[in-house]
DNA sequence: AAAAAACTGTGATTCAAATCATACTATCAA
DNA sequence: TTGATAGTATGATTTGAATCACAGTTTTTT
């Protein structure tokens, strides 16, 4: 996009607002306009950027990084939820009901965020009202997401709960290489644990037997070379 | 409400749009030309509403009953999803997103349904924004409570797990008796498992201790009294 | 009202994942 | 570069829920 038409230090950046589904639809003026009230924020990696409970001064989308939220369970272990990269948003509650979020969100890698404050948000609404429906959409992703967590958390077999969170890394973070897709994968084996409700122990034998079995390839601990995606789901799908 | 400004024979119904949140704002005449383009459904006990997959001609709003929403385990085991009542909707990814429904709702009582037809409600959406406010709303909500279900199944613990759904039977169908809480259950026991993803029998064994040490009673299979709901409260923490 | 069907409770047994324990490896900071 | 810290793999043991089995109960049907 043509930096002739506004502010020109905000180019360098790479813009919220250019990479965010729920502003895809606004034209170039309007988008910004809104860049102009963006506060920007800057994470380490294992920081947290809020807690639970918090009232959030406006939408937090991600521009860069990546970032787990997650809430505890009653044994005070965590419960990963969600993970959130570049163009997702939260704090979404905050904006419609003036509620506080209801989970901890923390980097996992050096994070950029962009901040939409409320009442800024409140006239955009106002003046592009295809945004409510772009957030609109974006929540029912984010049930989607939710109802296929819990209907993978309602399944004892636990090499199909690992599978499936492997399709879903290959599906976000995989890159085509030869016959397979390599994974960045963005948690450790003890956060891949407090993804799906299980222990690090069971994640590490599971993913041995699975390198065991030829279906993929542990590279270090943070990639994963899965060679033959088919096998993941067929085993995802053994039991139906 | 009064009668006097629209089709009387609409009232003998007790009409969705009195009773649903999403509706709430309307001005009554807004309210009247809803309730004219409104279909109605009528489900016998365990009939099958929608399958998933289903394509829905509209935004489908329950006016009387009660109904699961459910998907299948990897074993083929029902993981429910929701337990709906008056005034929840369902239906809504179709609405935004031409997508069809991605679980399967079974009526567990005698259950009357509204459909308000897709065109229609565009143009609703057009006429009322404040209706598009409402529905993110009420998708917040459901968000919440699917985050507090995967916080719930990500516990070991049995009994805290059935703790919680006792807590929340008790908070949506619970009526004061006494110093206790009488709630009518919508649900087997194996309903209840496939609720919170365990077993039958791990029910009946949960239930019957908690009924050992006095903090609620068994009346038949259908409710249940609960004498100290502070003890399930605990129980629920117990670990933290 | 009787028969059938669906649901429930509880003991006995099995089994898979949690837990415990420990050696190994990678990553980060001084 | 080294030492410290965080993360990983894997064997041995324990544990608690799943499974199996079956009798008892409730609900529905005719």
């Amino acid at each position: 996009m043509s930096c002739s038409n506004h502010n020109c230090n905000k180019c360098q950046h790479n813009l919220c607002t250019h990479r965010v589904p729920i502003f895809s639809d606004l034209a170039s003026d309007e988008m910004n306009q809104v860049t102009d009230l963006i506060i920007r924020k800057k994470f380490d990696k294992g920081e947290l950027i809020v807690m639970e409970g918090n009232l959030l001064e406006g939408l937090y989308i991600i521009n860069q990084g990546r970032v787990k939220a997650f809430r505890y369970t009653q044994e005070a272990k965590e419960q990963i939820l969600y993970l959130f990269t570049e163009g997702d948003f939260f704090g979404e509650k905050n904006l419609l009901r003036k509620q506080p979020v209801t989970y901890y969100v923390e980097a996992l890698e050096e994070t950029n965020i962009c901040v939409i404050p409320h009442k800024n948000f409140y006239e955009l609404l106002r003046n592009a009202p295809s945004i409510s429906v772009k957030i609109m959409e974006q929540l029912c992703i984010r049930i989607e997401h939710l109802e296929s967590s819990i209907q993978n958390m309602g399944s004892k077999n636990m090499e199909s709960r690992v599978s499936l969170i492997l399709l879903e890394f290959a599906q976000k973070y995989g890159v085509r290489k030869g016959n397979g897709v390599l994974v960045d994968v963005p948690l450790t084996r003890e956060g891949i644990a407090n993804y799906i409700g299980v222990t690090r122990e069971t994640v590490s034998r599971k993913l041995s037997s699975l390198q065991e079995e030829g279906t993929i390839e542990l590279i270090g601990n943070k990639k994963i070379m899965i060679h033959t995606i088919k096998a993941l789901e067929l085993e995802f799908s053994k039991e139906i």
